[in-house]
DNA sequence: CGTTACATTGAGTCGCGTCAAAAAAGGTGG
DNA sequence: CCACCTTTTTTGACGCGACTCAATGTAACG
């Protein structure tokens, strides 16, 4: 399989109607909507995708300081955010896959406060958040979707911060290849193998180390047989040593 | 004015009756609270907060594992939260005070995924989630509160992760420093005046710096000219030098 | 007043950042 | 399809900032 090409993707012809697949019978949605709701509660769901949106590899979806107006779900392709500090340094906050949500961080301002941005070509749906608040209060489902949807960004965070404060290099990488791969499974991909969308400069922004440092520690696991890595494709031959390194009583 | 003691407690008996005040009346409503409600709407609101619950230094208002029930407003005191890892380790995720909301982690998985500790006696606002969710149904402006309330969580993340990421420990620091100071004043205290609530060790868990890092750039401050520092009490001398150095082109 | 928790400071070490160079991959235009 | 250029990745040598270990000092509390 070939993990460059999202399951949803398989038999789609490109360029093809941008609406004819409805949440009610998309195949990611029991990843990004509620389960278990009645068929006239899907229906009103359907609502909820005002259209869909197309991104090259590099655009930008939204960037820091435009107008917030909509949620958006990842239909197909990856994305990365992060956020820019005033003297330009920049950090990513995350990578995202298909069925994921991304643009919480504007409810706040009415503005989004980080950029997201498309590392391969992308197709996302467009949620107005005018209309998310107004069918959540209708349908209770919903609304406690989206509770639970910000609830969870909030912990995901929290175990950024536990790795960005706490732990060494080897136990950050080990734990992102860890956290992607098993993603990756749950959405039919290898638990093995995977292809780094990103650059290891964003890896490492995102782990809070260097590029440096991220291409060193790919050559060790490499070379204590953990992990095979051409390029962007990565193989894990061991993940018993790398779940072993993240759950090591280590640095702090 | 004592840092230590939070405005609206200056005139209240403690022990005195736990439901005298309702949310129309308190005066950290502005804070914790949605702004230009209508009366009728004021009153709803009072619903929200079930009781009160009282909580000494060093007593947790939830664990991490409890099942998840309800949101907590605090009234007065000071909260640390953080999460542990499975070996042990763990990381402060953040510093809350007067007006500020904490339980979100615990929406997703119906369970909390954090520890709250009181760092000073304490009083919050116990608001069951249902409650939440049923309210804001029907008043608008709760709902997008609600929403607000965790955006705000995950941009406050967002900074927190581009700290731990990219600043060196001097620019950490005073970044927390000025961060403090700015909530505090928001709630009527000095903004050159405070008094740390927690450990060297809880600063540092909380910046990802060991406890004599923390106290080493304190000493380094104060050598300085930049604060003044006795044990927990700690002054401001040059706010401008704590801006330059959070802003200053550094070492990502 | 004694005990315990917390804070400060010093000396030494090490992990990761910095700087630099070369190799490999990927995209572009002829 | 090949040559060229840019971007990305790898690897090495070196230095520094933060950690570790350790001892002493100071405040908080029963």
């Amino acid at each position: 399989m070939n993990p460059s090409t999202h399951p949803s993707e398989k038999s789609r012809t490109p360029g093809a109607a941008t609406l004819s697949v409805a949440c009610s019978n998309c195949n990611l949605r029991e990843l990004c909507m509620p389960a278990g709701l009645s068929p006239a509660d899907l229906e009103r769901i359907d609502e909820l995708v005002a259209t869909r949106r197309r991104l090259k590899r590099g655009e930008a979806l939204f960037r820091s300081g435009e107008a917030f107006t909509s949620l958006y779900a990842i239909r197909t392709g990856f994305f990365k955010t992060c956020v820019t500090a005033e003297d330009g340094r920049d950090q990513v906050t995350g990578f995202q896959m298909a069925g994921e949500i991304i643009g919480l961080d504007g409810i706040v301002g009415d503005r989004h406060t980080c950029d997201a941005v498309a590392l391969e070509d992308a197709e996302v749906c467009v949620m107005p958040f005018d209309k998310v608040g107004e069918l959540s209060r209708e349908v209770n489902a919903l609304q406690h979707h989206v509770h639970r949807i910000m609830s969870r960004e909030i912990v995901r965070e929290h175990g950024v911060m536990l790795l960005l404060g706490s732990m060494r290099a080897e136990e950050r990488l080990a734990a992102f290849l860890l956290n992607l791969v098993q993603r990756l499974h749950a959405r039919g991909f290898s638990r093995s193998e995977l292809v780094l969308r990103m650059t290891r400069e964003e890896i490492g922004s995102y782990l809070g180390l260097k590029l440096e440092t991220v291409s060193r520690t790919f050559s060790r696991f490499a070379e204590e047989g953990t992990i095979e890595v051409h390029h962007r494709h990565l193989r894990i031959l061991d993940a018993e040593a790398l779940h072993r390194l993240v759950n090591h009583p280590g640095c702090n």
